[in-house]
DNA sequence: TGGAAAATGCTTGTATACAATCATCGAGAC
DNA sequence: GTCTCGATGATTGTATACAAGCATTTTCCA
């Protein structure tokens, strides 16, 4: 009943509709999947998601395509776009992709490291600590995609980030407790002021294995959110 | 004149057209792109596309989306679709994101690795030596793809994949020669045999850095290729 | 009363129509 | 003769219409 309304509030974030409003519908709704506003399972019907955006259904189709291509939605045929649930053996592989590809990226961070990085680092692991919940999560996100960019590499940034992403889809649907501690990441910064390599590798590795490790596999996660109470009511009922 | 001819030919590879013919054409123009019969700079007019597989813009337009997401085709605003020509910085990073993925991959293909693996990467080089330059490129890259995916890695021989890819791209703009001697390969196929990871290590990464060094970022590569003997004719007029 | 089959409603898949934008060509003025 | 401005043609961007598919519910029969 009344899927439009649940994706009001969404949309009230989008500002300028109009010209070029991919990028911001993309964005409001990445926002809203890896803060854990749109839980996994979650439908996304075409109709409601262009009426609450103002746009339609090609729009809105599009960018459904392009978070299904990164993984964050599920796209069956003739069955629509759901927020994607990774089993239990994606989720174990994007953890092994990302121990493999931070760990190595972090022998290209260190020598490029400076101070000014530093402390964006520190910045965003401030806000981490005093955010709410749903804030954690995305900056958590964004702690390791700001870390991975020092590289200055575009291709692996992308790369690294879609894991990132999928990383917060996997611990909405089996996490427990919070989102691996942000508090650690002040553990990190620590060790990349050091300088050396090989501890700040294995503290890495060791970060992400702790979070996998905290993970409950057994839970199903199937659950469909409350949109209107997500999005809010873009516009009224409009329409001509 | 009559782009539509120019398609006609990728087009004749398709044979089940109708039901999610998605796949069916990203798949002709995939190898088209990376056997470099489709060069970097050629337009893709969607039009034209939609004529030469017989289905909508609709559906061209969807491929192409994907196609520009995985940066084999660049899609400008109002101007179309074109064979995304990287540029010397963009190919730079490619290379240098290969050498430290693939690298880091070994490690994990060296204890995985079976003599069917062994086998089947064989065969690609087998074929590759005997294959024209066009499919000798795709056999290269396939072998690659091969090669990771041992590693058994869904998320990471992805990235690879795309990598890879792009990599022909690259060359198809700025190689010279042929592209990274496939008979280099075997050198790889024994050091595997072997089974040293060190070795292996450094026989990729210097391998990926000759292939990089054989390139000229001098070249412009702006082209316009001939989509009439490209694909061919699809059906004749057609349409109701 | 329980199960199965048919019908209805809703959602998606595809194609097409119209509007907007850009590129090209031509004409005129300096 | 060259440069600039205007018009025309072609191509893309968006929205909508129609058809096809699935899910649900209702109804009928055992």
């Amino acid at each position: 009943m009344n899927d439009t309304r649940q994706f009001h509030l969404l949309a009230g974030q989008v500002s300028d509709r109009g010209a070029r409003s991919d990028e911001a519908i993309y964005q409001a709704l990445w926002e809203a999947i890896v803060e854990h506003r749109l839980s996994p399972g979650a439908r996304l019907p075409e109709d409601a998601l262009s009426h609450a955006f103002g746009v339609s259904r090609t729009t809105v189709r599009r960018v459904l395509q392009r978070l299904a291509l990164e993984q964050l939605v599920t796209l069956r045929p003739n069955r629509g776009a759901q927020i994607t649930s990774p089993t239990p053996s994606e989720a174990r592989d994007v953890f092994r992709a990302r121990r493999l590809m931070e760990g190595a990226l972090l022998a290209e961070v260190l020598p490029r490291i400076t101070p000014a990085d530093l402390k964006a680092l520190e910045a965003i692991h401030e806000r981490e600590t005093r955010a709410e919940r749903e804030h954690a999560i995305r900056l958590s996100a964004e702690f390791h995609s700001r870390l991975v960019a020092i590289a200055d590499s575009p291709s692996l940034s992308e790369a690294l980030s879609q894991l990132i992403s999928r990383t917060s889809l996997i611990i909405a649907v089996y996490g427990r407790a919070r989102a691996g501690c942000p508090c650690e990441h002040i553990e990190l910064i620590e060790l990349l002021r050091d300088g050396a390599l090989a501890p700040v590798q294995r503290w890495m590795s060791a970060h992400l294995t702790r979070i996998e490790a905290s993970l409950d596999f057994t839970a199903s996660g199937d659950a469909l959110p409350d949109f209107e109470h997500l999005f809010g009511h873009h516009r009224e009922q409009s329409a001509s």
